[in-house]
RNA sequence: GAAGUCGGCCAGGCAAUCGCUGGGGGUGCAAACCCCUGGAGGAAAGUCCGGACUCCUGAGGGCGGGAUGCCAGGUAACGCCUGGGCGAUGUGAAUCGACGGAAAGUGCCACAGAAAAUAUACCGCCGAUGGCCGCAAGGCACAGGUAAGGGUGAAAUGGUGCGGUAAGAGCGCACCGCGUCGCUGGCAACAGUGGACGGCAGGGAAAACCCCAUCCGGAGCAAGGCCAAAUAGGGAAGCAACGGUGCGGCCCGCACCGCUUCCGGGUAGGCUGCUUGAGCCAGUGAGUGAUUACUGGCCCAGAGGAAUGGUUGCCCACGACAGAAUCCGGCUUAUCGGCUGACUUCCACU
RNA sequence: GCUCCCAUCGUCUAGUGGCCUAGGACACUGGCCUCUCACGCCGGGAACAGGGGUUCGAAACCCCUUGGGAGCG
């Protein structure tokens, strides 16, 4: 099927955790990884695809419009790097106030979040 | 040309490429995929007002409570808007104003001061009249008169002048101010007044209670409706009757409960409500204007852990405040700038 | 999203237009006491969230803004 070389790029509505309790199962389960601003929690989804779930409260960034800023930079990212990440649950929660960051910069931290969850699920 | 006032509009653009999503179409059993097309704002914000819509009973009566507050108009409605009046600021264009009532009543006005609202008298002024002394001018003390001056305070019962007087005082008069009535203009607020009357009828505060006029039932799309796992807490009919609960603060009013019998309901979740509307654009008519009538045309986000984005290139004025969540009309607040219209003042030239 | 509430020293609070230059407790700090610390005693600093308005006068009354908190599935 020549359609699934777009596969690689896309983000569609089944690549996202919806459900309450899928975020309560990643919650409780999930390894914990990610830097002190944006935390990683991942956990396996018997699945062929990646799943993404964002936490992003109101408690750091204020403006809904840097709150769109910073998810639509990790969906993004997400998109790009799929591939990598494939049967996994991954939730991302912000704890810090990112919004001086550029989107390069965000971009490099989310790099960076990726390979360390790529390295350390590679094994389970 | 410079400085300024008010109003309207815009809110980086173009291209390439990779994505998300509503609608329409196509292929396919389906899952999906492809094509076309639409995809944040002037404030989407604050939730400060007003509505629509939905449920509570079809929202009813009274009390209480709340809101508004110069006049007229506009509107579905408004605390909004337009026009006008009055006051304040500015040379001016203009801007700003919680702008009803204090002789309906109650309460308050610290300190100071005689007195803070029925007025009153600390220092003063006078002591004409009455008393005493003196021939007299005059002097003495008291009764008393007075509110001009001083002093206090945020605030002290019209102002100036003349007359008047023992000293004074709207006590009298003139002018100014004020009030009531009349007249004129105006729908009205209000304005004017060579008119008449009143010596002034009496401080502030109603963002103290309050009075007057007008308006308001309550909750909110997490409203509400439909389908429905797990689990038992539910529903209908009949009977009895007191208290309790509920609707929004209370009363009236209305609804529900306890027992018996019968049998089906409902949380997680999903679907819906969900975008065609007091809509937008253009023209013509009415109106000073807000606005409105008619005609023609247009469809202009609808997500749901939540789309409207990423990257690159070019151009320029180098990009502010900021992201829809049921929907509209306003207000308020934030905001780099750009375009444009009307008007005002000053300078120069013709 | 909708509906509400609150804001006073570092912390918890009192304050019903004038007694407020805002009181109290704990904490902080200086001194005394003690061999030293603690306790105790005497003193000191320190606040009305911000901006406007009403008023002679505002922490209080009114409006706007900012910040914090609660409820509704």
């Amino acid at each position: 099927m020549t359609p699934t070389t777009s596969d690689v790029s896309r983000f569609t509505r089944q690549q996202r955790l919806t459900q309450a309790n899928e975020f309560t199962t990643v919650f409780n389960h999930g390894l914990r990884l990610g830097d002190r601003q944006l935390q990683l929690l991942c956990w396996s989804n018997n699945r062929v695809e990646a799943r993404l779930g964002l936490v992003i409260g109101k408690k750091y960034l204020r403006r809904a419009v840097d709150r769109n800023r910073l998810k639509r930079q990790i969906r993004e990212s997400f998109r790009g790097q799929q591939t990598r990440l494939k049967g996994l649950d991954i939730v991302v929660v912000l704890r810090a106030d990112l919004a001086a960051k550029t989107n390069a910069q965000l971009r490099q931290q989310l790099q960076q979040g990726w390979e360390q969850v790529v390295q350390r699920c590679a094994t389970c």
